[in-house]
DNA sequence: TTTCTCACG
DNA sequence: GACGTACGTGAGAAAC
């Protein structure tokens, strides 16, 4: 903060002069700082960086004498010299233009003099002044990174880089012209500046000038001995272009005797008026500004009013609440209108505008300038693309197409492990996330990202509850679900045309791949922002859609709520026995092994039982078994089914025995084996990872490791389900909805004995056995109910008589007949396979009950069983997909009504028409009690459904014992 | 990398 | 009369 008290009275000598370069600052903040609107859409970006720079700077410097510099009009004395001086130079971009009259009023607002002259540019009074400066016997200081002042350097001074914050001695401009400070006009006037239009010597670059003076000393001296050059062309050009090479001289090289009207010392420091400086910053909105200066002078002053709100200290949390607690702030945020799409698509992408932010205030900015814009895209780069096992390395965001930047925070001192380098300059992870967290936090700005359950995932482990979120990936996916895929490689190259930096590109692959950490800074800008970048353009073109498709409701109540809901579930995960599950690859190992030997010592030949080409073989060919069709690769099948109807027909003891062999061998490596690996030594648990925007049909899917196929069908598998515990004091409880989509399709497909069966609680397969085989439901055989299960189960995947023979290992041609029966008892289901085939051909997708639209691409294949197959799957869908919306809709309102009931349960897992819930035991049946409440009415209040849908709960120690 | 097989709903 | 099948997933092991 600007101290109050000036060092010296006006007209004492000056120690140290600030000169601060106030037109350079807005041009070079315009493009590397983010864009910024005030409410009433004046741009005030650079104005904003420019306070807080004036602000570190008088409140850090030792300077008794101050004043910012700007150009007056754009032509002056040079044009004299060459008319086409800073010819080519563009008008400034219109959000520019009101910022200069901004920033010579923030320089007021500061109590320093802003410094103009007509005729001249900033650089030449600059130099002027310096000049007076040194005279005078004091310091200068230009804070300026124009290469053009940097002839102005020696011992007495120096200047100091604003945008990167670090000062710029002789050694950095030998690292830029390759010559000392005073040889910098000579290099400049050879090698010419096609920016400022300086023609310089063709075919001559700062290299060459720089070698070139070094040689000879300064310009003129090369010019009078050009031709002692070697090389021909250099020779010629030095010879001919050497009044060019004067004149350009003359034009870079900075006037130091401008007849200034404003003396030196007038610049002496004033006294700082809080109520001007403060009125100021409320005009132009600049709330992190304000707060920083309130909290180092105190709330007494006139501005105390406006609301000021700095980032708690993150918390140590262990068991993240992400729910958002604010419904009508959410509402607000994601009803923000989206800006026109067509920037998206029309601003070029370019990584130099993508910023890398390394200091506190180029983050203050950016910060300030999401919570003004009211949305920023933030992505999150780290060690892992596991969530549990991965650590922050950085952040990238963005605010308009092409606007972006990246925060490093995690970087190490790059791939090599012997090359020791210093760490890359950072903000501290802590002082970034303690700045972040009042955004990512704030209810008004909406966090939009690409799977941001990912991020949202990351950012709990740091304490940080990100809300309210928007998902591109889901946005995508409610609009073209089943159509392509979701990632945003695929969706940037789909909508934008253009192809992304590749993450291998950065991090390599295989064994030399290395972690983000370990990405050098340049390369890990250009990946990361325009992650951030790509985000935000697809987020503008897809967003619109959803209202005009009519999808916007599909993704506000089900896919948008579910993004908290699932990532606490990931970030809970379940607790695994992980001694049981040894126990049990001992056991299935120690069986199989004895099985293989019996096996070997049946078939009379050594083989790997693990191969199915070596298995066929041995069957068929070595023992010479019946059967065997080989498929169109060439091998003899030899799935399950098989070897059940080769068990039977031979009476060869190996096909069984290879299948007890395959069921033992599957359980071990799949589950007993893999399930211990994939416990998390941070929390003895394992987190899956569900994915929200993968299926053609709305359902999720689980990996990393699956948690929706734990074995339950056969006992030996059943034991795998008892590792899955609850913690000490815990129960787990299961709920599960009873035959959904058979009551779906009763419902969609509008079969009133069907509905009423329900209704009445009846065995809804003994009932179709009776209607359909005409037998009564009294004394019924078990094996005529379970072909009419069989058949009800075939309704749902879009029956087939060739699959339900199959199922039922009955001739094909009985088959038909049973689903002809079907069919004549009730007509409405033929109908509505006919009708759900009929909207799939016509458009393109079928729709669930909530208005899910599931894209069938190849419903209308020529080739007719690619055709059939599509035609099941459309028919399948939306009784699946209504199924999934139903169970979605419930997941996203039971951590809060569990929450509201003041109960502790937590949702560990889904498995399609299953939650698992972890619970205390003292509210088991209390919860047990919400839950079930919560998943049948879930449909309500968008869908009233005849048919009541029925969720019944388990209770266990384990998961076997809760099923 | 693709195919086969099999675990779940 | 073709075509080759029940719908939707993910993972491990072998084969390519």
């Amino acid at each position: 903060m600007p101290q109050a008290a000036p060092a010296i009275a006006p007209g004492e000598k000056p120690q140290h002069v600030y000169l601060v370069d106030g037109s350079g600052y807005i041009f070079r903040a315009f493009h590397a700082l983010p864009p910024l609107t005030r409410p009433d859409g004046t741009p005030v970006g650079a104005v904003l960086g420019f306070t807080n720079m004036l602000m570190k700077l008088l409140d850090e410097t030792d300077a008794d004498h101050i004043a910012v510099i700007f150009d007056a009009a754009r032509r002056n004395f040079r044009n004299e010299i060459y008319a086409d001086y800073k010819g080519h130079r563009p008008e400034p971009p219109p959000e520019l233009i009101p910022q200069f009259g901004l920033i010579h009023e923030a320089t007021r607002a500061f109590n320093v003099p802003a410094i103009q002259m007509e005729g001249f540019e900033a650089d030449d009074l600059i130099a002027t002044y310096a000049e007076q400066a040194v005279a005078a016997g004091a310091d200068v200081t230009i804070v300026s990174s124009d290469k053009d002042l940097m002839q102005l350097v020696n011992d007495k001074v120096r200047m100091f880089d604003p945008m990167k914050n670090r000062p710029i001695g002789a050694a950095e401009v030998m690292e830029k012209f390759g010559v000392t400070p005073d040889k910098v006009v000579d290099v400049q006037a050879l090698a010419g500046d096609s920016i400022d239009n300086v023609p310089g010597v063709p075919g001559i670059g700062v290299k060459t000038a720089a070698e070139l003076i070094n040689t000879y000393g300064d310009l003129d001296t090369l010019l009078a001995k050009a031709g002692e050059i070697k090389q021909p062309k250099r020779r010629d050009n030095l010879i001919q272009n050497a009044d060019k090479a004067r004149i350009s001289r003359d034009l870079v090289c900075l006037k130091r005797d401008v007849p200034v009207d404003v003396p030196l010392a007038d610049f002496v420091r004033r006294k700082l008026d809080l109520t001007v400086l403060l009125d100021f910053l409320k005009t132009n909105e600049f709330r992190t500004t304000i707060n920083r200066v309130q909290s180092r002078h105190g709330k007494s002053l006139a501005a105390q009013n406006l609301e000021a709100a700095p980032g708690k200290a993150p918390d140590v949390v262990t068991s993240p609440n992400l729910v958002t607690t604010n419904p009508a702030a959410v509402t607000a945020a994601t009803t923000f209108a989206a800006p026109a799409a067509v920037d998206a698509v029309s601003v070029p992408f370019d990584p130099a505008n993508y910023q890398l932010v390394q200091d506190i205030e180029s983050l203050q900015l950016w910060v300030e300038a999401a919570m003004q814009a009211g949305q920023v895209v933030v992505d999150t780069e780290t060690t892992s693309l596991q969530t549990q096992r991965a650590d922050l390395v950085g952040i990238s965001m963005a605010l308009e197409p092409g606007r972006a930047c990246y925060i490093p925070l995690g970087h190490g001192s790059g791939g090599d492990l012997l090359d020791a380098g210093e760490k890359p300059q950072q903000i501290p992870m802590d002082v970034a996330l303690k700045t972040l967290k009042p955004l990512l936090e704030d209810p008004a700005v909406l966090k939009i990202g690409q799977n941001i359950k990912y991020d949202l995932c990351i950012f709990s482990t740091q304490g940080i509850k990100v809300a309210p979120v928007d998902d591109t990936m889901l946005i995508s996916y409610v609009l073209e679900g089943g159509a392509h895929g979701h990632g945003m490689d695929e969706l940037s190259e789909l909508h934008l045309g253009h192809k992304p930096i590749a993450y291998s590109e950065v991090t390599g692959t295989g064994k030399a791949q290395i972690t983000f950490d370990k990405v050098p800074l340049d390369k890990a800008l250009a990946y990361a922002a325009e992650d951030a970048d790509v985000t935000l353009r697809l987020h503008r073109l897809l967003k619109p859609r959803l209202l005009q498709e009519h999808l916007l409701t599909v993704y506000e109540s089900i896919e948008r709520p579910l993004i908290p809901a699932i990532a606490q579930m990931e970030c809970v995960g379940v607790k695994i026995d992980a001694p049981e599950l040894q126990r049990l690859s001992a056991d299935f190992a120690g069986r199989m092994a004895e099985l293989e030997r019996e096996i070997r010592e049946l078939a009379g030949i050594d083989f790997n039982i693990g191969s199915p080409k070596q298995l066929g073989e041995v069957l068929f060919d070595h023992l010479k078994l019946p059967g065997g069709k080989k498929g169109k690769t060439g091998a003899y099948a030899t799935g399950a089914d098989v070897l059940e109807e080769l068990a039977t027909t031979s009476g060869h003891p190996v096909p069984k025995k290879v299948l007890d062999w395959r069921q033992l061998s599957k359980l071990k490596s799949t589950y007993t084996d893999a399930l211990q690996n994939e416990i998390n030594p941070k929390t003895g648990r394992v987190h899956t990872s569900f994915a929200l925007a993968a299926t053609t049909t709305g359902r999720l899917s689980s990996s990393e490791p699956n948690l929706q196929n734990i074995p339950i069908r056969t006992e030996e598998g059943r034991k795998i389900r008892r590792a899955f515990i609850a913690e000490k004091g815990m129960k787990l409880l299961s709920v599960d909805y009873s035959q959904i989509e058979l009551r779906l399709a009763a419902e969609m497909a509008d079969i009133p004995a069907l509905q009423e069966a329900f209704r009445k609680g009846e065995d809804i397969h003994a009932l179709t056995a009776s209607q359909v085989f005409g037998i009564p439901i009294e004394g019924m055989d078990p094996m005529v109910r379970r072909r009419a299960k069989a058949i009800n189960f075939g309704i749902i995947y879009g029956i087939s008589a060739f699959g339900l023979s199959q199922q039922l290992g009955i001739p094909q041609g009985e088959a038909k007949a049973y689903i002809e029966a079907y069919f004549k008892r009730y007509p409405g289901i033929r109908e509505y396979m006919e009708r759900t085939k009929d909207f799939a051909r016509k458009h393109g997708y079928v729709t669930t009950l909530f208005g899910r639209r599931c894209y069938m691409p190849g419903i209308a294949d020529k080739n007719p069983a690619r055709r059939a197959f599509m035609e099941r799957a459309a028919i399948n869908a939306p009784l699946q997909g209504t199924a999934a919306d139903i169970i979605k809709r419930a997941m996203a309102r039971l951590p809060d009504a569990l929450d509201r009931a003041g109960l502790k349960a937590r949702m560990l897992l889904q498995v399609h028409d299953e939650l698992l819930f972890e619970v205390p035991e003292a509210e088991v049946e209390a919860t047990a009690a919400l839950v079930k409440q919560v998943m049948e009415d879930a449909p309500k209040p968008a869908r009233e459904i005849s048919v009541p849908l029925i969720a019944e709960t388990g209770v266990g120690n384990n998961w076997a014992e809760a099923h």
